[in-house]
DNA sequence: CCAAAAGTGTTTTCTCTACACCCATGT
DNA sequence: ACATGGGTGTAGAGAAAACACTTTTGG
């Protein structure tokens, strides 16, 4: 069925964000691949691909993110769309891009070194091919927005984290230092964490109480319509 | 140069929800498109169209919105780009929407009556093809963040205009009430607007003073970072 | 016993909300 | 003179911000 003959067709392709924080580090950071390809041989870039004919782009981007590093079901957000017809130089192709959140430790780290991935922190970035540094920053954005809306970021820890840890993860995601007392009154006020009988022994010797993100809480949370705000100043 | 060959292409589309505010009626409204052909002739629908080879989506945006109100140079937004295979029954087609806010007043009304376009309230719009109520209820969505976050509204309405007319807008946007001494001082606070010497008297015979928005002291005022939340309940 | 990190409350400030009456003017 | 919509301020509640010391324990 030839009902739109005659109109110019286009490649569309998707590029992922994906976030990973390092607990240890206390950075947050993005999976970035050296291509081993033409064009741009050697650059860094987002982790990308084409659309195919029998995929949304939703499908696309979890088939890259997932060949990168053998995630399924994974968070994903759809960011933006970049259509400028000159972005690539090896030919006009319209890209969406997408953010993935990612527990650091969950990914197949062979499978992503065989793709050339590697952990780069955001704050200090190589440069990136074509327009990927304006997807970063325009993705770092809507983070920043949906961290204060969502609780995305459990996504970036672990299963059982301390305060200590989740409190570095948002210095982390907003530069910026926050009031340790209020944080965790803030934090705990909401009801969407359980406190297990474990504790962190690593880091320090009195060790700090494990807690559990619970989900069902925050579907409760999300009905009444609520701002989750913990960008403190 | 062939660089990218022996990969699908797609036809790819742009939808425009544009929205515009009928300071009578004190509604928001969509101008919408009786199609005039196949496929879905009859039906409503947004306004749409192909995005060409030589130029950007923002671009295709522009350039249907120009077609359909003889209007340049108008505020609008990227939203989010659809991708289901299926979504458009006659042909795969991914589609970028965009929101534009125009002055009501300012379109070119015998162009967009030849094209079908026609004013629907919001708040009983009649039912879209495809996924467009979905693309309509995103916007909306967004354009109620943004209005928060940004002067919107200003876009929206004339050049000089009355605090009750700006209140009923927002009251539009959100469809909800909001308390005017508490709308008043918070805006007058922000510091954007110039109260002009001229009445408006035809809804009222004591007269409501006119005011301007002044962009300049946006641009101060968005240099520090702020919260134009005007979502009050 | 001491270094190092975890944990804990109170006061102050500011922002948000609720609320009701007077004003100006055309008819 | 009155009906109609425009315009104005204050007090109380609740949220956000500032702030410093005690606890625990492995080495």
């Amino acid at each position: 069925m030839k009902i739109y003959s005659g109109i110019p067709k286009h490649l569309v392709a998707v590029d992922c964000i994906i976030f990973g924080y390092d607990i240890m580090e206390k950075e947050l950071k993005l999976l970035l691949i050296k291509r081993g390809f033409e064009p741009a041989k050697g650059k860094w870039s987002l982790a990308g691909g084409f659309v195919y004919e029998n995929e949304s782009l939703e499908e696309a981007a979890a088939r890259v993110l997932y060949n990168l590093t053998g995630l399924r079901n994974v968070y994903m957000e759809q960011n933006y769309t970049y259509g400028e017809v000159d972005r690539d130089p090896g030919a006009r192709v319209i890209s969406t891009s997408f953010y993935a959140l990612i527990k650091i430790q969950d990914i197949d780290r062979e499978l992503a070194e065989k793709n050339g991935a590697h952990w780069r922190s955001i704050s200090r970035l190589p440069e990136l091919i074509f327009d990927h540094t304006r997807m970063v920053e325009r993705a770092l954005n809507e983070l920043r927005q949906q961290a204060k809306v969502k609780p995305v970021g459990f996504e970036l820890l672990p299963e059982t984290f301390t305060l200590v840890q989740l409190q570095d993860l948002y210095e982390a995601i907003y530069q910026r230092k926050i009031d340790k007392r209020n944080f965790r009154k803030k934090i705990l006020s909401m009801n969407l964490l359980e406190k297990l009988d474990e504790k962190e022994k690593i880091t320090s010797k009195r060790g700090a109480w494990y807690y559990r993100f619970i989900p069902e809480k925050y579907e409760v949370f999300t009905q009444k319509g609520f701002y989750f705000n913990l960008d403190v100043s």
